[in-house]
RNA sequence: GGUCCCUUCGUCUAUCGGUUAGGACAGCUGGUUUUCAUCCUGCAAAGGGGGGUUCGAUUCCCCCAGGGACCGCCA
């Protein structure tokens, strides 16, 4: 048994969406499971609509993730005259055949099909085509020769044995009337090249799946094993597709989900491992099988995300997550200078018990980042003459203290209270917004601490 | 329409013929609390339908229904 290798073969046509990153997860896991190697194809042949900007992008994703690939990236555009030369080969060996049909010729068969309410298959006219029939002017296309009799079966890793009658596979064209070849021919002459032993990936390619395995038999090529895994779908229960919202790596990073907890959210979509939920880099790596693949497909859960989310923030180390933090901000919010840090550290212990996301985080920290307070009408009014005359009070109280910490704030505070004969929240809230321009926050012991004397007393009295 | 795949709480799933059908997220209670949260109690919530096989089916088989994927000179 050879070396387990894997691929993920994205085109560069778009930005990778979730589903590919999941397919390109799994693929990962599988090869680092079985100690193998995994390789990045990029499936550049459409010129139209490959573009570099992706290309990039597809590989800054997966590296985001932790995914990194064995080996340079193989671009499938480099590889074309190999892919010609099969064809050529194919034509030679008997298992092709040029087609002279025009693409007119084949959409009133279509069109005619579809009134009829029949299956449309390409005809084979040009299978048995004489010589004198060819017609001088017009480039071929080249078509593979497709079994026309009998039944294959694809030993799915995932899915079980598959049985398709091969009639119902049509002669697919490999070469383009521009000479170019297509997708079937050539990823399959890619996968034999880059000596692939298993090929998992969605089960939109199932057909796919049964034209390429012709293609191996027809060339004497040695089988990879075949892995279909179900498609995730949207909330509505339909194929995710790179138009729906929220579906890009970075549509998660910029609301602050972080690489391990997405990786772990996807690991779990569509795979168990008993009741395990929670699994470190290594455990996913140790414990992936091809077995704990569901059949059904499932659907994308941005509460689940979210929760994941909040379960990493909350348990990987603060050094880790402030790493995370100042990345996060410096990219989508506001950078965390140098002197900021020291407190952003300090206060992270209460500033992640209250998050779900990095936004969530620098939402809360807002207050210590940004340098001025911003107010909001609403929350001003909340200030009035009374409550001006307790946070002037409390300014005088924290000027004569020496040591700011929870005991001495909160002896004031419960003066005060007293004093007014009122509750915590008519003396906190004022205070809270006066400090950092919100109602909602960290506890406001925290906050005055992180603060420190000399700003909480500086932000006081821009109030009173 | 043809071919193929799928079907357990709202969601992700466990169960590999015998369970009070388990867990997680979300939801809803109650408690702690300094706003908002966190944290801790608890509750509710599922085998699409019909036939078989079997002493016994969520589990095996068949049919139906529902959902999905594919049906490009895109990949």
């Amino acid at each position: 048994m050879s070396k387990v290798a894997t691929r993920f073969a994205p085109s560069p046509t778009g930005p990778l969406h979730i589903g590919g990153v999941r397919t390109a997860l799994f693929n990962w896991l599988y090869s680092k499971n079985k100690k193998g190697t995994f390789h990045l194809r990029i499936e550049d042949t459409d010129k139209e609509r490959s573009k570099d900007e992706h290309k990039i992008q597809i590989i800054k994703s997966l590296k985001w993730l932790g995914i990194n690939h064995d080996g340079e990236e193989y671009i499938q555009s480099t590889k074309i005259n190999d892919h010609i030369n099969i064809v050529n080969e194919l034509l030679k060996n008997g298992h092709a055949y040029k087609c002279y049909c025009t693409t007119e010729e084949i959409e009133d068969q279509k069109k005619r099909a579809r009134q009829k309410k029949l299956p449309y298959t390409y005809n084979r006219k040009c299978r048995e085509i004489n010589v004198n029939e060819i017609p001088k002017d017009l480039k071929p296309v080249v078509r593979f020769k497709s079994k026309v009799e009998g039944t294959s079966i694809l030993n799915d890793l995932v899915q079980g044995d598959v049985k398709i009658e091969n009639i119902t596979l049509e002669d697919f064209i490999i070469l383009r009337n521009d000479g170019t070849p297509t997708y079937n021919l050539s990823a399959t002459v890619d996968d034999h090249q880059m000596h692939m032993t298993h090929i998992i990936r969605g089960d939109d390619h199932k057909i796919n799946t049964f034209k390429q395995i012709q293609i191996y038999l027809a060339m004497g090529w040695s089988l990879p094993a075949f892995a279909h895994i179900p498609l995730i779908h949207t909330i509505e229960g339909k194929k995710l597709s790179k138009r729906d919202n929220a579906s890009t790596l970075d549509d998660y990073s910029k609301i602050g989900i972080m690489p391990d907890a997405l990786r772990n959210y996807l690991l779990r979509l569509g795979w168990s491992y008993k009741d395990k939920e929670i699994f470190t880099l290594d455990e996913s790596i140790q414990c992936f099988n091809l077995e704990g693949i569901g059949k059904s497909p499932s659907k994308l859960d941005m509460s689940r995300i979210l929760s994941m989310n909040e379960h990493y923030i909350k348990n990987i180390n603060e050094e880790e997550l402030y790493n995370h933090l100042l990345e996060y901000c410096e990219i989508y919010k506001n950078k965390i200078t140098t002197e900021k840090e020291k407190k952003i550290r300090a206060s992270l212990t209460f500033l992640k018990n209250k998050a779900k996301t990095l936004e969530d985080i620098f939402n809360n920290a807002k207050y210590i980042i940004l340098n001025v307070v911003k107010f909001n009408e609403e929350d001003l009014k909340l200030i009035d003459d009374n409550a001006k005359k307790i946070i002037s009070e409390f300014n005088d109280k924290v000027l004569l203290i020496d040591v700011l910490n929870k005991e001495s704030i909160e002896l004031i505070i419960n003066d005060l209270i007293k004093k007014y004969e009122t509750n915590f929240k008519s003396v906190g809230q004022p205070l809270r917004i006066a400090l950092t321009g919100s109602k909602f926050g960290p506890g406001l012991y925290d906050i005055i601490i992180s603060l420190g004397k000399e700003e909480t007393l500086a932000r006081l009295k821009k109030i009173i």
